[in-house]
DNA sequence: TGTATATTGTTATAATATAACGTTATGTAA
DNA sequence: TTACATAACGTTATATTATAACAATATACA
């Protein structure tokens, strides 16, 4: 069996919800707004989002507990995730920086280890929120 | 009322607690295992964790929900965290990398942004786990 | 001493996420 | 086509993580 080709039809519901927000999801939210699609259970958005990330489709934004859809339509390194938090309004970036990304993916430490993935959350005030 | 100066019992309790074990805990292991000293209730916790969080002691695993000591005991940059997480066995081990906090926290998109704080989360395998 | 703030204790509940089970769909190869 | 493996689905129950709300006590300091 080949590498998934086609989303199925809840991923291809859930991915569609959270594209068209313009700001993160939470889980339960998602689940309340696809309800109408046919979606009942908790289980079935988890599972769905658990397969929009793998592929990278979906970013999860780990200190919001929320899903947000990636924004690099050319994100090859859809493991390696940067985004900025603004901590008054909970604007949500996924920035895109090829330095930044190159820093990172090459970063290593005096541990040996060698890095496949990597996310950095960045927090701060939006310009918008600096200025209030 | 000025800056707190010492810790408060319960907060005592919990940071003895999480610095003794050498990897991250999670709140309800550490509750279970606080209770023996009279801490019952989440709360508890809880509250001991978030401020300890605050001034830096302890530091969140975001992708695992789970709290760990501050290890740079110089650590003066506590809102400027990077971890190494091995994907096998789960240790995590605080980066103390200078050339890595001077270039995040250097760091500036063209969003205008400017960020006080970042939490970075790498992952791979640790030395022992490539081994195997 | 009076006052503001921080911390505590407690019960209940909210929010986030997964286990376990059986079924159905899809891709691969004989 | 049939058989097999894998992926996705549906459903119920439950586990895990975290906070709300309220009353009491402790601490700092003018
Ligand atoms: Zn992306
Ligand atoms: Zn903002
Ligand atoms: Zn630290
Ligand atoms: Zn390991």
């Amino acid at each position: 069996m080949q590498k998934q080709q086609y989303l199925s039809k809840n991923q291809k519901i859930v991915l569609d919800h959270v594209e068209k927000a313009n700001q993160p999801l939470k889980a339960y939210s998602i689940l309340y707004n696809v309800q109408k699609k046919g979606l009942k259970a908790p289980l079935q958005v988890y599972r769905a989002l658990d397969k929009l990330v793998e592929i990278g489709k979906i970013h999860k934004i780990e200190s919001r507990n929320a899903f947000v859809a990636c924004k690099n339509s050319n994100c090859v390194v859809s493991n390696a995730t940067a985004f900025s938090i603004c901590e008054s309004c909970e604007k949500v970036t996924e920035i895109n920086n090829s330095k930044l990304s190159k820093y990172l993916s090459n970063f290593e430490d005096n541990s040996g280890m060698k890095y496949s993935k990597y996310n950095l959350e960045f927090f701060g005030l939006c310009k918008k929120c600096k200025n209030k």
